[in-house]
DNA sequence: TACTATGTTCCACAATTCAGAACTACGAAC
DNA sequence: GTTCGTAGTTCTGAATTGTGGAACATAGTA
C-alpha cells in the first residue's frame, strides 16, 4: 500500500471535513507529521489542483475539484437527474420531504433532497449518512437486494439501537424486510430519530438491479395508518415513474412486479 | 512534491470523469505505468475507501466518498443549504430554470440547480463549468469582485469566443461589469450557447464578500426587453432574500447597496 | 492444447520521501 | 525597539518506500 498517497488521501480528507481552513501545524499534529512533511503533502494537493492556499494567512482549503468530481460520481449514469424532476413532483404533490438515497455498504447516503416547506424533525444532507437498517430507504433497498439472512448479517454487522423503536435483532429485521417486499415500500417508525417517520420505495434500472431508493420523511405526527398508507401510494407511483424512466419494464411472466398497487386509494 | 500522491490523485480523477468502470490495464495504459504499479495504487484507493472493487469482474469504480466530501465541500458554509430554499421559491415563481454557481479562476461552478417544467436548450449540470465571462452568473460574480482591469486580465487570460455573441475583448467587458454593477444584475444574451440567455445577480455573506450568484437561464424566445426586465426583479429579489438569509445587511452610509430595485415594477 | 490478455505476487535496486536543522517572517510581550 | 515564540518554508543526508520487470495464476479464445 502507497503509504503517502495514503496519508495525501486522509490529509485530503482531512481538509474537506474540517470547517474552515486548514494550516500546516494543524495537519503536522493531527497526522504526527513533520511539519516539511506536511507542507510537502499539502503543496502536492494544492500543485494537483485537489486544494487551495490563501495567500495571506497560507491556510489551505479543498478546491472545488472535489464537489466536481463528487457530482459526476454522484450522477453515475446520470440515475439521479432522470430522477431528479419525478421527485421534484413528489414533493410538490405530497409537501414532505423527499430523497433519494443509495446503499454504500451498511449504510446509505442520501443523493439528492427536496425539502418540505413544513417543519420536520429530522436533519439531513445531501452526502450524508444513515444506517441502512433503521431508515425506510435503507429497508426498501435492502429488501430489494434479496440477500439471504448470512449474507445480511456479512453486509450489516451487529445491528445498534438508535432509538428505543431501532430493530436490533437480525430475524426480526429478516421478517421486516420479507414483509416490505411483499408490500412493495418500507416504513420506519422513529427507528432512526424519535419523532420522524419515513417511507421507502426501490428504484430499478434497465437491468432491473434496484439502484437507488425514494424516500419520504414524514414527522410522526402526520404519519396516521391512513394518512401513512396515502402517501405510500404516492411514492410507489413516484418510484414506478422514475424505474420507467431508467428503462425498467417488469417482465409480467418472468418476476411479479416489485411496485404493487393494493395499498393505493382509487380516486 | 509527492509524485506518489499525485499519480494516485490523478489516477482516482480519471476514474471519476470515466463513465463506467476501470481496469488495471487501462489506468497502466493513461498514465504508462507498470502493471504492478497501476495494481498498487488502485489497492491503495480501495484500502482508504476512495475506490471499489468489483468481485466479479475486478474493475475499479470511484466510491461515495467523493460524493460525500463534495457535498461538503459545496456546502461550505451551509451557503448551499442556506441560499436553497430562495432558489426553489424563485424557480416556482418564474417557471424558469434557476442555478447557484460560485467563483474558480476564470471558470464558473454549477453548485445546485432547478429545472425549468418548460424545455431550456442549454444543459447544465450541478458540478459542471462554464467561462465566467460568457455567463450571467459568472459576470455578476466577477463585477462583484470589483476587480481592477489588470486584475481581471490576469484571472481571466485570454477571452475566446463561444458564439458570435461572446465577448473577446476585455475593454468591452471591463465596461459591461461596470454597468453590471451599476444596474446590480448580470446578463447573457446568447454569448455561451446560441438560443440561451441568461441574469445573474451576486448573493452576499455577512462579511459582504460576494460568495455565489444565482442565475437564469431563459430561452432567448422568452427574453424580451421587459420579459427580461420582470425577471431581473424576481432575480434580485431572490439574491437578496438569500443575502440577508446568510447574515449579509448593506449599510446604509457606508456603501450603495449592490441590489438595486430600479428595474422592479411596483406589483 | 496452445496462445493471449489480464490480475496478482515477489523482489532487488534506486529514487523518493522522511526528519531534523536552519532560515525567514510575523506578531505579541516586555 | 528588542526579545521571544510560533509558524511557514527550504535544504540535506539517510533509509524507507515505491518502482518495474519477471514469474505465476486465471480466464477466455483459437
Amino acid at each position: 500500500m502507497d503509504s503517502t498517497l495514503a496519508k495525501g488521501l486522509d490529509v485530503l480528507e482531512w481538509l474537506a471535513r474540517r470547517q474552515g481552513p486548514g494550516r500546516v501545524v494543524d495537519v503536522a499534529l493531527a497526522f504526527g507529521l513533520a511539519r516539511s512533511n506536511a507542507h510537502r503533502t499539502l503543496q502536492t494537493l494544492v500543485g494537483c489542483g485537489w486544494a487551495v492556499q490563501d495567500r495571506s494567512t497560507g491556510a489551505y482549503r479543498p478546491s472545488l475539484r472535489l464537489f466536481e468530481l463528487g457530482a459526476l460520481v454522484g450522477d453515475a449514469a446520470d440515475v439521479n437527474s432522470l430522477v431528479r424532476p419525478h421527485l421534484a413532483a413528489l414533493a410538490a404533490a405530497s409537501g414532505e420531504t423527499i430523497h433519494l438515497a443509495t446503499l454504500d455498504g451498511a449504510e446509505i447516503v442520501y443523493l439528492d433532497k427536496f425539502d418540505s416547506p413544513l417543519p420536520v424533525a429530522a436533519y439531513s444532507r445531501v452526502g450524508g449518512r444513515a444506517p441502512a437498517a433503521c431508515v425506510a430507504s435503507g429497508k426498501a433497498l435492502l429488501a430489494a437486494s434479496r440477500l439471504d439472512r448470512e449474507a445480511l448479517e456479512r453486509r450489516l454487522g451487529p445491528l445498534v439501537a438508535h432509538t428505543p423503536n431501532s430493530i436490533t435483532d437480525l430475524d426480526t429485521l429478516f421478517a421486516e424486510l420479507a414483509r416490505t417486499q411483499a408490500r412493495g415500500y418500507a416504513e420506519n417508525r422513529e427507528e432512526w430519530r424519535l419523532g420522524v417517520c419515513g417511507l421507502g420505495v426501490p428504484v430499478f434500472n434497465a437491468r432491473g438491479e434496484p439502484v437507488v431508493a425514494v424516500g419520504m420523511s414524514v414527522p410522526s405526527i402526520r404519519f396516521g395508518r391512513s394518512q401513512a398508507r396515502d402517501l405510500a401510494g404516492q411514492l410507489l407511483t413516484c418510484a414506478r415513474d422514475a424505474s420507467a424512466t431508467l428503462g425498467f419494464r417488469c417482465r409480467v411472466a418472468d418476476t411479479p412486479s416489485p411496485y404493487k398497487t393494493t395499498n393505493r386509494r382509487p380516486r
